[in-house]
DNA sequence: CGAAGCGTTGAGTATAATCAATTCTGGTGG
DNA sequence: CCACCAGAATTGATTATACTCAACGCTTCG
């Protein structure tokens, strides 16, 4: 028996996400694989899709960081999102009739095009496997709920801090970092507008996180000096991950 | 050929919003009817769903007003969404093995019960209908996303006039209130946890709204002056909405 | 070397929260 | 009819939080 968090398909970070709901027998798992036949690359700073476009199709995200955002007309932006491998980007913009927002990578990333009739070849043939893609929908949009609760009502670092433990969560399903210790390649500025603030106003949060020994921020990778004290501090729940396989 | 958001099936504000997607044939429509047999009511300010709730089950918000809200350890809440009629309420703990959020009506409501079997039956036998309404599934986690967005980029004055314009078609969508006048049947301290500001703010805001003619909240009804003036101020796309049938 | 991007710091300002009251409103019961 | 109450709305004064503007240090890269 494979120990868990071990790769199955060559480091599918996909198929260990989904396997958090449920197993996958060896036929869900070869559909998988076909889902993501097309390849495809991108260097960091790409847009992968954009607010308006009128495109259909989805990513795949299989290896690399990007993230999802809207811009205002004053030129500000909000970052709705980070993705991490196996994560889906752009199914919303399947059904909708233009995309609601865009994507850009952070990290060169390799993708999968997914079309829509592709998804809908597993719905129809493979149910199973249909149904754990929806569960890592639901549990995509029960992120972006936390998120707005985050910025609608957690101070400037509690919610810092709590962002930083929810990615360490997601890196950790996938097999990334340890639970206390990951790599983190993004800007101050990247994570500033993910949590609505001014990239100053978070670079002296993160200072003070940082003299609290709450969370360290820096080179590039993400610490936390005492991961229950600062679980504790954000009142971080991680049941809305719903993370472990299912009875 | 009947007007537009007349009704077909008696007032079923569900049906109304599915056919701004795609028209739906005598069938569907029957099934659909027959997804909302299990009729229950709900006294003004009764939780439907609360947050940890292992029950699975959904429900469709015929007639009245609703919101989906979290807590915090602190007390305070942010409210998620508003629910109107023809919204579902708690699709998302169908998939997930607890409600990630916690429900409660803000008016005397009637709603339907629907269990997860009868969703799978729907998505087997009438698939047209099923893209329907995943259809609207993606376009509340548009607004959810909107929502974030304004709580974490838009101004105080611009967020509150923003999320009563968007009130407005939404209502407007399923056939109530003009596009410049609607009846609201929310307290302040609803709409300011909405809104993720204190309720004494949002009363100041409200008031400088009133000021300069762009909004009017008061005894239970909203009022736009000049509806374009204000979506204009707000930047109100309403894309996102993704009204008008498809091509 | 200069330019660009990122991170950092300081000083002053704006925005929103907190604390403390007061008014207005629609019930309720005498 | 009125006195009373609870909830909602409103106002003022003060404090905290986060933003703006301005500048500087440190790399990296051409």
């Amino acid at each position: 028996m494979r120990r868990k968090h071990q790769m199955d398909h060559d480091e599918d970070a996909l198929a260990i996400k989904l396997q958090a709901f449920q197993p996958l027998g060896e036929d869900e798992k070869a559909r998988l694989e076909d889902l993501q036949r097309h390849r495809m690359q991108f260097a960091a700073g790409s847009e992968v899709v954009y607010q308006g476009q009128t495109n259909r199709g989805a990513y795949i995200l299989r290896k690399g960081w990007a993230c999802s955002y809207k811009r205002l007309r004053d030129g500000s932006r909000q970052i709705i999102d980070i993705h991490l491998p196996g994560d889906f980007l752009g199914v919303r913009s399947l059904l909708l009739r233009t995309s609601d927002q865009s994507f850009i990578t952070l990290t060169d990333v390799e993708v999968s095009k997914v079309t829509v009739e592709a998804m809908w070849d597993v719905f129809r043939a493979a149910p199973k496997l249909a149904v754990s893609l929806l569960w890592a929908a639901s549990r995509d949009e029960a992120m972006v709920v936390e998120h707005l609760v985050s910025v609608g009502r957690r101070g400037a670092l509690e919610r810092t801090a709590h962002f930083l433990l929810e990615l360490g969560a997601r890196l950790h399903l996938i097999g990334c970092g340890t639970g206390d210790n990951y790599p983190c390649p993004i800007s101050q500025a990247v994570l500033a507008d993910a949590l609505g603030m001014t990239t100053i106003h978070l670079n002296r949060v993160l200072r003070q996180l940082r003299e609290i020994k709450l969370v360290v921020f820096r080179e590039g990778t993400v610490t936390f000096p005492d991961v229950h004290r600062a679980a504790e501090f954000t009142g971080f729940d991680l049941r809305y991950l719903d993370h472990g396989t299912r009875p």
